[in-house]
DNA sequence: ATATGATATGATATGATATATCATATCTAT
DNA sequence: ATAGATATGATATATCATATCATATCATAT
């Protein structure tokens, strides 16, 4: 058994324990952007499903189903990008902290973090005294990675 | 002379003395801006040119003049949002440092501050730690402001 | 003052991302 | 087997954005 076939099992078994189901279309959905390893639109994930299963899911589907991932905190959406990734953490038993994002501007590679929590928090408190509440310290930051650099150079 | 005119007068002589021209449709859509202390979307700003000044400005036309506005330093887009903020920094004399955005989800009101440069050099060291390069550590960060939480509560 | 080139704007088409809505299919549990 | 819940399909349309070619306006040298 490979590794996106375990994940996919982990998921499937996550969603059981909140009673929704993993069917088939949203399994492809999520195996694509497993296999990818980077983020995908939703129109790219149309054409990867009808390229792997040869099955034409539509648009709105595609939406539904990335939506309903979001919701089981499988995927995560990447509005910078406007893209979307699974969550790197799907096999960890630990609830995961908030994520952070850095996006290759290159070659579309995502890298999912964990900044320490006392960076966060001292974003938190610059916030706090603008007079704004941050909602999600979801950050997604602008990057290069390193073999784009190292290939462009 | 108002707040808004006093920007404009500002940034008319900043663009003299890069040998560009604020015209008076550039003049339009920033005091769009200016006035509405807001981030708004380039079409938001096309209504805005026809209710202000009766001038049909064509969506292709706001999105030309935002770009120039964006090299000119004096507009931030805001890519969480896809909408358009005035530079909160056009009549300092100072060159400002990399900004942050502070956006409310409920009102969409914008505030621009500076992180401490320490936070930042910490982040930049954590995203290089995982092998990416921060291009640009413009954060945008998703909040409610105060105003929007008290009169929710 | 006017002709010329550079800059700015208009007009039109189209692409990319996303949501609304109503219809149909499939699953689950009795 | 059927009813109700859930999932998916089909169609239309909203929203954000860019490509491209045409026209208008400005700035300056003659």
């Amino acid at each position: 058994m490979n590794r996106v076939q375990k994940i996919i099992g982990r998921a499937e078994q996550h969603c059981k324990e909140h009673g929704s189901r993993l069917t088939s279309k949203r399994k492809q959905v999520l195996s694509g952007l497993l296999k990818s390893e980077k983020a995908l639109s939703a129109y790219e994930l149309v054409d990867y499903c009808k390229d792997a299963f040869g099955d034409n899911i539509p648009a709105m589907s595609v939406y539904r189903i990335l939506s309903f991932l979001q919701d089981e905190h499988l995927v995560h959406k990447l509005k910078l990008a406007n893209k979307y990734v699974a969550c790197s953490h799907i096999t960890c038993d630990h609830a995961h902290e908030v994520a952070q994002f850095l996006i290759c501007g290159q070659c579309q590679r995502v890298k999912e973090i964990n900044i320490s929590k006392s960076i966060i928090s001292k974003l938190q408190h610059s916030v706090a005294e603008a007079g704004f509440h941050l909602l999600s310290p979801q950050l997604e930051m602008n990057c290069l990675c390193d073999s784009c650099i190292s290939s462009a150079a």
